[in-house]
DNA sequence: ACACCTCCGTACGGTCCCGTATGGAACTGA
DNA sequence: TCAGTTCCATACGGGACCGTACGGAGGTGT
């Protein structure tokens, strides 16, 4: 067995940013710190300091991996679905089971973060905007549609918090989840899917 | 003029706790730091460590105050509307205007800390319980009410980070605002207001 | 084999915070 | 007024992290 993430001799630029990334996702802003990460790759502060002139850089490199990566995973998911109603459908159904939303709420935790702020700007904006599109396409005049759009995404963000604070406020089984997305669906002027 | 908060001589429990809490507001979890918090009343950490054993009671003091006033404060802005349509009404509105949600933020931001969690956890469960029958109020099932008012409570949150993250993206002047929130209210089930 | 550049470990000083120890000021009551 | 209690400032040691300095090991080309 070749080393892997111990005894490894020499890291590049990307490696930090994904251990970087992963310390976000896991601890927070904070826990993106030059030795804790360093120690995580088995390596000390001198590495990082090559690659990278501060801690800040650092936290830049993580914030735009995933700012990448993360459009780009949002995309694959929802550019084979052609129904708009299908499309929201995957995506709300997203929040509820997955657990990908550890960063952004790291980022929320962290808003004020001149680092962070444009990062999630960006993000809020661009996932804002496709919404009203999706809601555009499904009939809503434009104010309708970014009313709408800003709405649900409030409320997908709310839900990610409360999964996290208060998991038992939410369904627990897939039935109830099942339902409770018709509902939530249903009230932001999407009717439920045809069973089948 | 008397000495206020400068120059003061003696300080009682409830003024580290009231000042902890400011903190708590105005830098989040971490800023509840023993030193700043104590030069914030222009005393040292020595007076601190007299009426708390250490950090994390300081803290505690200053989250069981914003439980007990922050709950007395919502009794008291929704006790006198009768009708609870109005109540919901009210209630939503808040976010939108108010600034108060920075506590609620600072929370959220750090719903992992085991002291905070827990009371976390206990507001969210209360005001939850309290939309559900305000839900159950206006004519809902048991069921609907619990799932209406876990979204709304959801929406009410993301509402409030997104004022803070991407405050673009929200309605800037007093109409839109009105007309966002009847929308809204609107999308949750609650007819708009009868004008007048 | 040699110099050279890339990458990294170690050591150091600085900042901010926690928590403890201790002496002394400020108030209290008799 | 004076002893006792309450409250607080100062000083100290420890830990986590930032950033810098510097030397040395690892690869690379010739």
């Amino acid at each position: 067995m070749a080393e892997k993430s111990a005894g490894q001799r020499r890291r590049t630029r990307s490696d930090w940013a994904a251990a970087a990334l992963r310390a976000l996702a896991e601890g927070g802003v904070a826990a993106v710190a030059v030795e804790p990460v360093a120690a995580s790759l088995g390596a000390t502060k001198g590495s990082v300091y090559w690659h990278f002139p501060n801690r800040e850089a650092l936290l830049t490199a993580a914030l735009e991996l995933w700012e990448t990566e993360h459009t780009e995973a949002v995309i694959e998911l929802l550019e084979p679905i052609a129904e708009p109603l299908a499309k929201l459908r995957t995506l709300f159904s997203a929040v509820l089971e997955d657990t990908d939303n550890r960063v952004l709420l790291a980022l929320l935790a962290s808003a004020e973060d001149p680092v962070v702020a444009p990062v999630l700007g960006r993000v809020t904006e661009r996932r804002i905007g496709y919404l009203a599109t999706l809601f555009g396409e499904l009939g809503w005049t434009p104010t309708q549609s970014r009313r709408r759009a800003v709405l649900a995404y409030a409320a997908y963000v709310g839900q990610a918090q409360l999964m996290r604070s208060s998991p038992k406020m939410l369904p627990a089984n897939k039935v109830g989840r099942r339902a409770y997305l018709d509902d939530a669906l249903h009230a932001l002027g999407v009717p439920p899917a045809s069973k089948g």
